[in-house]
DNA sequence: ACCTGAACACCGTTCAAGT
DNA sequence: ACCTGAACACCGTTCAAGT
């Protein structure tokens, strides 16, 4: 940062060093995703981010409409990035492989992940997850209907535990015993008999079986359902 | 707010008019959630709030440590505002009546739900409906563990719909017919089959519909589960 | 076409000063 | 004990001016 060139003062015009050779949109939600990645959502400001890239706070407005455009680019990255497999015969593998394709591309950007989980988009980078599924559900042999209720229930599922997997933090890590004993103690003076009782496990979590657990549970359930209003 | 006093000017020490006598920490959360009630959660700021308050924006200080407890307290305000229903012997009408009455709660603040559905408190005020849900799985006969495994399930589910419905805004709006029509055409043009196929159903969402689906197939699913882990 | 800087109307919060 | 205002270090965004 310091003697980047012969003088500190900025000037006008065409940057004079290579720092930002050519903005670009991608360019700039690349940079933002890094941002987030680094300290969190609520840090992101055009200033900081502009910093970042070595150019002037408004040039990034040439490659975007305002920083709310940035919040919606970042999710479509991270849902670009998600490598989802293609449907086999076995509906209900088919599934857990989407959900946890899509988890696993929340958890490589767990600070960024409540963007993905909060905003709803309707361009058609973010449709693109959704024909997949449909197309599997569909391939089962689900009507177009049901195929979108099953969809549906699904993700709110995977919302409300990535929701909760990813905004936990520190609470809840595995390793972290000490944070473990402290909560835990918390929940044993809350005055709350249930939870007293129940304070060992309410002060952990193990993420990986309550996804596993609760996605397994609900492929069955969907199953039966859909079972039985077919005869 | 003309004429307010025969001075416009502003004094310093005690206010001299009637709108804000004692300010209090009950005061400045009921009106922060008032103002999130009307505008929403961005539009939150102390200056703001302070000046539906008829008061400096420093005094706020004086009751809240800042804003994120601010948010904080209007959580625990609408925790505190649902009325969960006590536990009779039956488990799986228990349950349901519980989410009921969570939903009921958010939906009276759509806008402030997020806060609700979003961080997680460990105060007392927001174990209380913890303790509730786990004394109605206990008394049915789960083990904590169970009981802690169950509660997570189903909150997630909770969680993950609320959240769909509560930041859907117009979209997805029952009454909303040219809503529907338009973001109907956009699913049929996105050039994706099977988005196109399922757009009638896609463009529409029946949340209380969804909502009890989810739910029943849920509870059922955890129901077989317990049993079968039972024998 | 793209980058820049001043300017505008905001923020949250600290701190010393009032009553 | 509580309220106040100036001050600090920030925001997002518009707009005219540069190259």
């Amino acid at each position: 940062m310091l003697n980047r060139m012969t003088t500190d003062a900025p000037r006008r015009g065409r940057p004079p060093r290579g720092s930002a050779p050519g903005l670009s949109r991608s360019r700039v939600l690349g940079e933002a995703l890094a941002l987030v990645d680094e300290e969190g959502v609520e840090e992101v400001s055009m200033r900081k981010l502009a910093r970042r890239l070595g150019v002037d706070p408004m040039s990034l407005y040439n490659h975007v409409d305002n920083k709310d455009a940035i919040l919606d680019g970042i999710t479509e990255l991270i849902l670009a990035s998600a490598e989802f497999p293609a449907s086999t015969s076995d509906l209900r593998s088919d599934m857990i492989e989407l959900a946890r394709a899509f988890r696993r591309a929340m958890l490589e950007h767990p600070r960024a992940a409540p963007l993905v989980l909060t905003r709803q988009l309707s361009s058609s980078q973010a449709l693109a997850p959704t024909e997949i599924v449909l197309a599997t559900l569909r391939r089962a042999g689900l009507s177009p209907q049901d195929a979108v209720h099953s969809m549906r229930t699904v993700l709110a599922f995977l919302i409300g535990t990535l929701m909760r997997e990813v905004s936990a933090g520190p609470t809840f890590a595995a390793g972290d015993a000490e944070a473990i004993r402290s909560r835990r103690a918390e929940l044993e003076e809350s005055g709350l008999p249930m939870v007293a009782e129940a304070a060992p496990f309410l002060a952990v979590c193990d993420h990986d079986a309550e996804f596993e657990f609760g996605l397994r549970v609900l492929l069955e359930a969907l199953d039966a359902e859909l079972a039985r209003t077919e005869i």
